[in-house]
DNA sequence: TGATTGGTGGGTTCTTGTGGGGAAAAAAGG
DNA sequence: CCTTTTTTCCCCACAAGAACCCACCAATCA
């Protein structure tokens, strides 16, 4: 299995259509599913790994509040997507205002994810995880909790 | 098996009629079962799942008061519905004055089922559910009571 | 340098949501 | 039991939006 990796720039069209670099497309024709992330940016799932959300999903108890907020939280907010034939997919409206994509996107390859940033927003996020990287990587093993 | 997953806003007529997005009718040629839910919103149940609903319900202790009370609730406020030829479904009254629905409908995908809510009703939720998002989530997993 | 691939833009067609009028069916009333 | 009223369904029509197709340009590679 492939990972995603790279950070491209491209252009979101008046239309909100976007490219995927063709690197990343490669391991995905078939499209997957595009949702919001925790922080403001878009994540999208190659079809098999969101089977595997869905599953997980499934395991809630369908009595417990809490978990019907959260069912509606991922799925109200995640969107099948297909590639046109220039491989591009149509980010609907409520996804792009989720993350502030105006024209300049950010694609990343994440591992097994795709990230679309705005591009401003992921300027500054990433200003901040190289001043702290030493921090932030320490971290990212513990578990630790941390204030924004 | 696909699962219904989106938000969108469609309007209500002054008949009652409601178009379900064609994204997610297209599951269900056949249309299904709407109820009350839980929150102030209503579930449709695909035909196939709505039988499933029903052998749950029969598992419920007949002693039980809340037992009879949630069958009377599901069961009595329950009505079949088809699509007309826009895809379409009629809204019966009670339900309609549940959901608090007048014009703007949010029509919901979550997972396996398609929830209807009055737009500006999901609206005041939806923005406690992102204020709450990661104790909603943890408490999701735990299945521990909550006071609203 | 020629050819190919990949990203961007624009025009055109088709789908889909929405509203309204009219026929058929069902319900109500005498 | 027949008539009147209401409801339900079907059809048509329009407009906004989505999907599709074609064309250009820039960069890459042989």
């Amino acid at each position: 299995m492939a990972s995603f990796k790279g950070t491209y720039v491209h252009q979101m069209d008046a239309k909100a259509r976007l490219a995927l670099p063709s690197r990343l497309r490669a391991h995905i024709p078939e499209g997957g599913t595009l949702t919001v992330s925790a922080e403001n940016c878009l994540t999208f799932y190659p079809a098999a790994l969101w089977g595997d959300v869905e599953r997980e999903l499934a395991t809630l108890d369908p009595l417990n509040p809490d978990a019907r907020d959260t069912k509606r939280q991922l799925f109200g907010s995640a969107e099948d997507v297909k590639f046109d034939k220039q491989g591009r997919i149509a980010i609907p409206v409520h996804l792009r205002d989720h993350a502030g994509l105006t024209k300049e996107v950010v694609v990343m390859g994440v591992g097994d994810v795709i990230e679309l940033w705005d591009a401003t927003a992921w300027q500054q996020r990433h200003d901040r995880i190289v001043a702290d990287a030493s921090d932030i990587m320490r971290r990212a093993r513990g578990g630790v909790p941390h204030s924004p």
